[in-house]
DNA sequence: CCCATCTACAACCATTTGGTTGTACGTTAG
DNA sequence: CTAACGTACAACCAAATGGTTGTAGATGGG
């Protein structure tokens, strides 16, 4: 079980994760590989953008762990991983989480007439690690 | 309830959304303001970079509707929209019920034997809509 | 074998992104 | 008023993105 998965050090794994659902075409051709696999060329054949484009649109998708390919003779079948919604998800859950934590604690605190204000214990950098300029 | 709010025609607001979180230091400042509004200024001061980076930042959050500002005197004020992950999570909702939806018809198809007209020439364009050229 | 198909990949281009700096404007404190 | 703070925004730059075309390597059919 790789916890690391849904996020490493650097949180980058969830960056591709959501940067390959950010994209109309690329959320379409994961519907469209669901009803299953579908080569690449005919997903190609479905837009209005060239072989390559599609195959640049896949090979995205496959790197955030979206689709998984495999070759059938000469044709390489593309194929939705239904756990990766599962993980965007979880990578969501863990946001979420974050906010209900400190809301619960916030009326805690609240409660007790204490103000984190944001500031004291605040300071604790958690990733901001965009794609920095050592990327 | 505004179901349109979720996904726009183009799907757009779904690409917001999606490109939003795909950046770390962004995931972080809807972290950070969950405790509590913080200004800009102090956002930034977290940040190994420009004042003028954490806005844009900031700008492209509230732009995806993750996050609100509110100007109180000089400062703004930046809160993240609990409702806002629900959002997002609904999107991948939508996604993962095509999923169901699909794996579950297909078993019934295949029951029949009939073929659903997944087809080539029967492209059926759910949105498609990368960032066209016309965009 | 020869040809058509499917894939892979490189080179190239326009636009966007993420970052910088600089400047201007509103607000609060002295 | 003046100075300092916080914000807004424009101009600029390097790198990534999304697209194109072209070329080359496998695979399957006649």
């Amino acid at each position: 079980m790789v916890v690391d998965g849904i996020a490493d050090e650097t949180g980058e794994t969830v960056d591709r994760l959501f940067h390959a659902l950010a994209d109309g075409t690329r959320r379409d051709i994961l519907r469209r590989c669901v009803r299953g696999e579908l080569s690449v060329s005919r997903l190609a054949a479905a837009y209005p953008m060239s072989f390559a484009a599609v195959q640049k649109h896949v090979t995205v998708l496959e790197r955030a762990g979206l689709v998984t390919k495999e070759r059938r003779g000469r044709e390489q079948l593309v194929r939705t991983d239904p756990e990766a919604v599962g993980r965007a998800r979880q990578a969501l859950d863990e946001l979420e989480s974050a906010w209900r934590a400190r809301v619960d604690r916030m009326s805690g605190l609240l409660a007790e007439g204490a103000d984190d204000g944001a500031g004291p214990d605040a300071p604790d950098p958690h990733e901001h690690t965009t794609k920095g300029p050592d990327g």
